[in-house]
DNA sequence: ATATTGAATATTGGATCCAATTTGAATATT
DNA sequence: AATATTCAAATTGGATCCAATATTCAATAT
């Protein structure tokens, strides 16, 4: 008899399973700002109990998406324009050296996954598709990095801003520039360019950020 | 009647208390690397329930102070010579940055608390202590940057190899070093040269790097 | 003797219950 | 009318209880 073996250990917990999904949900802009969290009202959604709930609060509290005050409860964190700028300043500095380290390490099949990725990217018309492609594509470039730890700082940066860029990308022509910039820096790793890979994630960041910031400015 | 005004509601809760001295205790080494974390025990030893203890270990495994697996518990974090190389690598990249922020604004007041607590670490001869006063002087010149993420994600990281820059304090002249790096970063402050203060401090914590890994080496 | 099974114990995950605090509306007061 | 006051409902924090899983160790088979 041969069985495929499989981690029952790595079963999700009702905490973890509260816990992504309040994540996704906070990061896509599915639930506002300063929108309040009741225990209660999202144990019923997952039919469970209020434990596995609090755990996944105290969790989400941890990386910052929201903020909780002792018996009022919990609203998803607001950014003021000083904290966006801190945010993609830590991504600008942290993201490059993430892409240097991954280029010499790019597989032919990261590549075309890469490429796949960055077609799916720009083919697509559906706003609400460009946040998820545009978080896969990177990844898919940084897999190849063997940072874990800036891969984890990074990618909680990105969790706290990824609503105010979802947002970004719909409204003004952010998707084209994005757009072209992914075609660049791709370019860069194809050719084993990791300096000049390195410089492009920069300078995509760091553009984003001025972008974003015009926008807030505006509203 | 005058009394000192005083926010009940900053009041810690249960579960803070824990998370509090769990933390302190993980950083101090005071629980050693892969030891286990009992719910029970530690409920007891707080006079409290198992429901505060839980949400504390959540907050501490988000943290990556802890790693829990479901049904088996949690145990101290270990770290992987490459992990900690990683860690100092994002701190040198981060506290150069705050601290060239922290220069333009730097009181006589911080200054002054700053020389007295590089005096206080200077002078110290009991090893137990070293840990403390050594965050204590740069949380003191890091107060004056206003780059709060920053800083989080820094001190996050310094949590996370503290048992280790503690240990590698007492062995070899790691003390010695350390000392009379703090005097020159010191200098740089006062005289305002925050350039020459970011490259200090990235040399610090460089060179603490390679001689605590030199001494993880050996053992 | 070693390996395997099975039951007793320990430990964690989750549900339910109670206490502390906040919130909000109705009422009273000026 | 505007402001306090009171009090019930809503909400959170914590304790206790039960279920699910892991661990230990004795009993048994090979």
């Amino acid at each position: 008899m041969k069985l495929k073996p499989m981690d029952i250990a790595a079963t999700a917990s009702a905490s973890a399973i509260v816990f992504d999904a309040l994540r996704k949900a906070i990061i896509e802009g599915q639930i506002e700002e300063g929108e309040p969290l009741r225990q209660d009202e999202i144990a019923r959604l997952f039919n469970t109990s209020r434990i596995p709930v609090r755990e996944a609060l105290s969790r989400l509290e941890e990386q910052g998406l929201i903020k909780t005050q002792r018996y009022k409860g919990a609203v998803v964190a607001g950014l003021s324009t000083a904290e966006v700028e801190e945010i993609f300043d830590l991504r600008a500095l942290l993201e490059p050296e993430i892409i240097r380290s991954a280029v010499p390490n790019m597989t032919e099949e990261i590549l075309d996954k890469a490429r796949e990725k960055c077609e799916a990217f720009s083919a697509s018309t559906d706003p609400m598709t460009w946040g998820d492609l545009n978080r896969d594509l990177h990844e898919t470039l940084y897999s190849a990095s063997n940072l874990n730890y800036f891969k984890e700082v990074a990618g909680n940066a990105l969790d706290r801003v990824e609503r105010l860029i979802r947002a970004q990308l719909v409204m003004s022509n952010g998707k084209q520039q994005a757009d072209r910039e992914h075609t660049v820096i791709l370019k860069a790793c194809e050719k084993g360019d990791a300096d000049l890979a390195h410089t492009l994630i920069r300078d995509h960041i760091l553009g984003a950020k001025v972008s974003l910031l015009d926008q807030l400015r505006q509203t």
